[in-house]
RNA sequence: GCCGGGGUGGCGGAAUGGUUUACGCGAUUGACUUAAGAUCAAUUGUCCGCAAGGACGUGUGGGUUCAAGUCCCACCCCCGGCACCA
């Protein structure tokens, strides 16, 4: 017999399988089912390394036993060919990053080739070849085309060392996960696409998919979603002398006082008791500017309390009035405001003639304390781009949004009267607390802070405010995450008014609150550890309304459900030692309750006497002074074991103090109830262990936060609710019910050479434009330098030839966007491409994704289990709202695999020096060794991490050379002895394959080859039964046996055994005798003995022991175990 | 802090409520060998004991059960996600 030279072996199988094209995939294999088995496709690094092995030559187990389980498997591989790295080889070395990548591609095939994977080469993907971009380009105008791929002027992360803007997930901890530089904040115009718009849909599909628990979470977690309620604080400012401010409302062309939102807003305004002026301006039908606004200027007072509102050419008007009268007023507010005929694309308008549109803007600006801009986005060009310039010319305020009715002409327009009322709208999970919220607090970042520090005579203190706001912006995001110290500025001269309760609540800036979450604004109040806190520190009053409830929901005395509850007043007594600074600790047996003395009030009594009593009869103390109550009363639910009842106590904390340790006899029953030790506090934290008591105990040292759900008080009608019964209720008397997500939209624009360029043009008089289907792809043009130009611009702005084209609406003079894509949207959709990956006119057609959508299995690294597998999911749900792919989740299944971790158990990398290449260890001991033992080294199915182990992969290599060596025991005749243990291999190789537990699959061939091995001899048929089952672990080698064992085709193409149950069994079964549970003996009976057999013969063993005894049970657990239950 | 997953020999890890530690690594002893390596055979949870044997043992403490790594309760620790998120 040759040795096991692996080399050859290896060889040779893999030029035999290419030659035969073993593993390319049909479409569709006559009674066989498709499978698709997806694994992460490679960035083109230049090297495989351990984790790629991992990564791809496990799964590949899966897919070849499944295959020889009669499925038709696609497992697929390609390369994610675009990103930084080749750009930064090119920037350092000097290298193409086409040819640096291609290169490696080239190498890294070969590497892969070596694993023996099974992979279907033939539908390789380069995400990096124009024949796939053009159609990331394509989905991404699909995208557009719908509005979910929009452009937006926002800060984003910048690292000013890469010079390039970064994604949320690219910044670790402040600072750029590539560099390390720390990331600054900047504004810059940004492509994204609208995964907000999904959120909802994101969090909700996850839960029926059969994916574990952890990834779901962390999905989850990562969306951010929570549910609550958007209530408005309005806003009063205070003034010396007591007034309010009065409104002037001018209506539009062709209207009237009774026009449009007027009478309704009227309505509002003079309703909150404000004076109101609406005139009827003249020759509404036939408008001249004179003659209107003399009316105005004639019949309406205006005084520095005003505020002018104008709608329509009502806004002229207004501008006009102003300054022609010239003197101070409160606010202007400008609405849908009309369009100077001078503005680049104005219409023609009939009055245009009557008016001179030559307004003075540097001095109207000094007449009001504020400006207000409102811009309804439907009204499109040209009043859109008219009214952003507009609110730039007059330092406004622009709000652009939707109105009820195009250019606002619904009888109510919300927009209009929450500009006209400064409010503040406020996003809270808690609003049964609303009652309670006595200030509210700002980010740093809140637009009215910006807006009243604009105005400058708003706020009492703006200085003070401004150099708050001003250092918290200076701040970085690690910064004000570091220091947890709470500081703010009160907001002085305003109120806001609390709108439940009506009290005036005082107005906070500081940077505990977050600017991008929720409306970038909170409603303190006594029962949130942080508002706590931050009024504790700054003096600002509290108002608690909410007393604890606690529901004990485990242990004996959880609430019996569907059972009615009875009230029950008591008191919960903390006792302090006479002497030493100890507690009194009690346990309360029959329910494991530990705390403090516990018990109800009795008609009569108070709850100091019902203390003093209780602590009598539970310890025997007779004396009990009371040193203070402990706050207001604490709820609590649960089950009463001795009365057999739940009971709804209402608990009146107290804290006691004994003068000496004066002491009665205890009652029999009270003494076996109840055991007392004396703890310090410390020993106290740990002791007490149910809800209620901790929540007396918390108030021990003296006055503190309690921020879990209890019962309302002085809350109106919602008094006596529990939180949950009130959130609801009282979000939607006083707001809206909202949802707020962690997640923002997808910033998908990089300013980076080495990706897929966006297909837009801008046209500046189309706006952004898609470029045609048929002018796609829009390919990447070869350029000499890489490096960004440093103003956040790609490299590709320095290519003329690429940027300068036509506008392919209107043929002018237009400009290539010059940004690449995120590389996470190419891997969005490449599994979608191997199903059809040389179609030339779709992504891949319907009927070919129909073969292998969605995918069945996707395994990958827990690294990308949230953003990777996040992104892809929205872009399927994208495209399948398009009609575009047939399901609304792209994987069936999806699992992560572990980390390999260098032998010192320490990520491998280069510093560690503890990095094994792949490479080597295949050339020394094969890659069937390597495959086997990475396989063997611990469940595939969880996400652990688990050291390289230098002897562990000799081991398994030991195995190998013992298979190879067991050619030589194969005899003609099938050993009966081996039949149970083969059967038994058959059944747990196949089970635990598809389980992903490749661990003890090769287990169970270890065990198998152990007995082939303690018998000697091995029949072929079971010798080739093995080999079938070694074949997807081990391929090469057990390709070679199968052709030594007289075989001519290939191993692979061959059928799983099969395994019969009935030889499962051995022909004796060893029987466990236990005594009282202990073991005891062993023996040995014929398989499939009856019980009575088994339960005599385990008498017979342990006939000593039993002497004399009385057996008052035997428990017999057929073919297992026998347990006689004696009594001495 | 919230959520999720875990905690079993010297190590990686096994274990439908039924012999804890399968399989492998390592270690120890023996055989072969001049020797080393390779290979083969045996031993290998801890403690007590000359032994037979016994006691203990799956993070800690309780509980349910004839029987608990597994089920229930409380707590501790480790890993992962989120985090001044209202």
């Amino acid at each position: 017999m040759k040795k096991y030279d692996h080399k050859s072996i290896e060889r040779k199988w893999q030029t035999v399988w290419k030659k035969k094209k073993l593993h390319s995939t049909p479409d569709k294999k006559k009674g066989a089912e498709n499978y698709h088995l997806l694994v992460e496709f490679p960035y083109p690094s230049g090297n495989l390394h351990v984790g790629h092995w991992y990564a791809f030559a496990i799964p590949d187990i899966l897919a070849r036993t499944l295959r020889m389980q009669g499925k038709n498997v696609l497992y697929p591989i390609g390369f994610d060919a675009f990103g930084l790295p080749a750009e930064n080889a090119a920037i350092q070395r000097k290298l193409d990053p086409r040819k640096w990548t291609y290169d490696n591609i080239a190498h890294m095939r070969k590497q892969i080739a070596s694993m023996g994977a099974s992979f279907d080469l033939s539908r390789e993907v380069i995400t990096a070849d124009p024949e796939y971009y053009k159609w990331t380009q394509w989905q991404f105008l699909q995208f557009f085309k719908k509005g979910l791929a929009y452009r937006k002027d926002t800060f984003v992360n910048w690292c000013p060392k890469d010079k390039t803007v970064l994604a949320n997930e690219q910044v670790v901890e402040g600072k750029c996960d590539r560099c390390g530089s720390d990331v600054v904040q900047k504004k810059m115009l940004q492509w994204n696409l609208r995964i907000t718009d999904y959120a909802d849909r994101l969090v909700d599909d996850l839960t029926p998919l059969n994916w574990p628990e952890e990834i779901k979470e962390s999905q989850r977690n990562w969306i951010g979603r929570s549910e609550g309620a958007e209530i408005s604080f309005p806003l009063e400012f205070e003034k010396n002398d007591g007034s309010k401010p009065n409104y002037l409302i001018l209506h539009g062309y062709k209207s009237s006082s009774k026009g449009a939102f007027i009478p309704w807003l009227q309505r509002e305004l003079e309703g909150r008791g404000y004076k109101v002026q609406v005139p009827d301006l003249p020759n509404s039908d036939a408008p001249k500017e004179a003659e209107q606004v003399k009316k105005v200027l004639d019949s309406c007072p205006v005084d520095e309390d005003t505020i002018i509102v104008g709608h329509s050419l009502g806004g002229g008007i207004a501008l006009r009035v102003l300054e022609t009268i010239n003197k101070p007023i409160a606010g202007l507010v400008l609405v849908g405001s009309v369009v100077n005929v001078n503005f680049p694309g104005a219409q023609p308008r009939p009055f245009a003639q009557h008016f001179n549109w030559d307004f003075d803007y540097d001095s109207i600006k000094k007449l009001f304390k504020f400006c207000v801009v409102l811009s309804d986005l439907q009204e499109g060009n040209p009043r859109v781009p008219y009214l952003k310039f507009l609110a730039a010319k007059l330092g406004a305020r622009l709000i652009e949004g939707n109105a009820k009715k195009e250019h606002f002409r619904n009888p109510e327009e919300p927009m209009v009267l929450n500009a006209l009322l400064p409010h503040i709208p406020v996003f809270t999970t808690r609003a049964d607390t609303l009652f309670g919220g006595t200030y509210l607090v700002l980010a740093p970042e809140h637009p009215w802070v910006t807006l009243a520090l604009e105005q400058k005579t708003v706020l009492a203190n703006n200085d003070e405010v401004a150099a708050y706001v001003a250092g918290a912006k200076k701040k970085t995001e690690l910064e004000r995450q570091e220091n947890r110290d709470k500081s703010g500025v009160e907001l002085k001269g305003v109120m806001a008014i609390n709108p439940a309760s009506g009290t005036k609540m005082p107005l906070w800036v500081a940077d505990f609150v977050i600017g991008s979450y929720g409306t970038g604004a909170v409603f303190a109040d006594a029962h949130d550890e942080r508002d706590y806190e931050f009024a504790k520190k700054f003096g600002i009053p509290l108002k608690e309304t909410l007393e604890p409830l606690v529901v004990r929901t485990s242990g004996l005395d959880s609430v019996h459900a569907d059972e009615p509850f009875t009230d029950r007043p008591a008191v919960l007594a903390i006792v302090q030692h006479w002497a030493e600074d100890k507690y009194l600790a009690v346990r309360y047996r029959p329910t494991d309750t530990r705390g403090c003395v516990s018990g109800g009030i009795e008609a009569g009594e108070t709850p100091e006497q019902a203390a003093i009593r209780e602590i009598a009869e539970e310890t025997g103390y007779t004396s009990a002074e009371l040193v203070r109550k402990l706050g207001g009363s604490i709820h609590c639910k649960y089950y009463s074991v001795i009365r057999k009842l739940n009971v709804f106590a209402h608990f009146t904390p107290l804290l006691l103090k004994l003068k000496d340790a004066t002491m009665v006899e205890v009652s029999e029953k009270e003494k076996a109830h109840h055991e007392i030790s004396w703890l310090t506090k410390a020993e106290m934290d740990n002791f007490i262990n149910r809800e209620d008591m901790k929540v007396a105990w918390s108030r021990t040292p003296g006055d503190v936060c309690y921020s879990g759900k209890g019962i309302l008080f002085d809350s109106a009608e919602f008094s006596g609710l529990t939180s949950e019964e009130a959130i609801p209720r009282v979000g939607d008397k006083y707001g809206t019910r909202v949802k707020q997500y962690r997640l923002r939209d997808w910033v998908v624009s990089r300013q980076r050479y080495w990706g897929v360029p966006i297909p837009i043009i801008h046209c500046p008089k189309c706006g952004e434009v898609a470029v045609p289907d048929k002018d796609l792809p829009v390919k990447l043009p070869a350029v000499k330098d890489f490096l960004p130009d440093g103003n956040g611009k790609s490299p590709l702005a320095k290519v003329t030839k690429f940027v300068k084209v036509k506008c392919p609406q209107c043929k002018g003079a237009a400009e290539r966007e010059t940004d690449t894509l995120d590389t996470f949207v190419d891997s969005s959709w490449y599994f979608l491409r191997y199903t059809d990956p040389k179609n030339k006119k779709e992504f891949a057609s319907r009927k070919k994704q129909d073969n292998w959508m969605p995918v069945n299995f996707y395994s990958g690294g827990p690294e990308h289990t949230t953003m990777h597998v996040l992104y892809s999911r929205f872009w399927h749900k994208a495209l399948f709202d398009l009609g575009l792919v047939k399901d609304a989740e792209p994987y069936t299944r999806r699992m992560s695999h572990g980390l390999i971790l260098g032998p010192d158990s320490q990520k491998m990398s280069k510093s560690h020096g503890n990095v094994i290449d792949p490479d080597a260890i295949v050339e020394r001991l094969g890659a069937d060794t390597v495959r086997l033992y990475l396989a063997f080294i611990g469940p595939y199915s969880e996400a652990g991490s688990y050291p390289w182990n230098p002897d562990g992969v000799v081991g398994v290599r030991r195995f190998l050379e013992r298979v190879w060596r067991a050619q030589e025991l194969v005899t003609k005749n099938d050993v009966a002895a081996l039949e149970s243990a083969l059967h038994k291999a058959v059944k747990k190789v196949g089970d635990d394959n598809a389980l992903l537990k490749f661990n003890t699959a090769i287990s169970a061939l270890m065990i198998l080859l152990n007995a082939i091995e303690k018998e000697k001899t091995v029949g072929k048929g079971q010798w080739q039964i093995f080999l079938r089952l070694l074949a997807p672990f081990a391929p090469h080698i057990a390709d070679e046996l199968w052709m030594l064992s007289g075989k001519k085709t290939s191993i692979h193409l061959e059928k799983w055994p099969q395994y019969e149950a009935a030889k499962l069994l051995e022909e004796t079964a060893t029987i466990v005798v236990q005594i009282n549970g202990k073991t005891r003996a062993q023996v040995s009976i014929p398989a499939g003995a009856d019980k009575t057999a088994q339960e005599s013969a385990a008498k017979g063993a342990i006939a000593d022991r039993l002497a004399g005894k009385n057996i008052i049970r035997s428990i017999v657990v057929p073919g297992r175990l026998v347990n006689f239950v004696v009594s001495e």
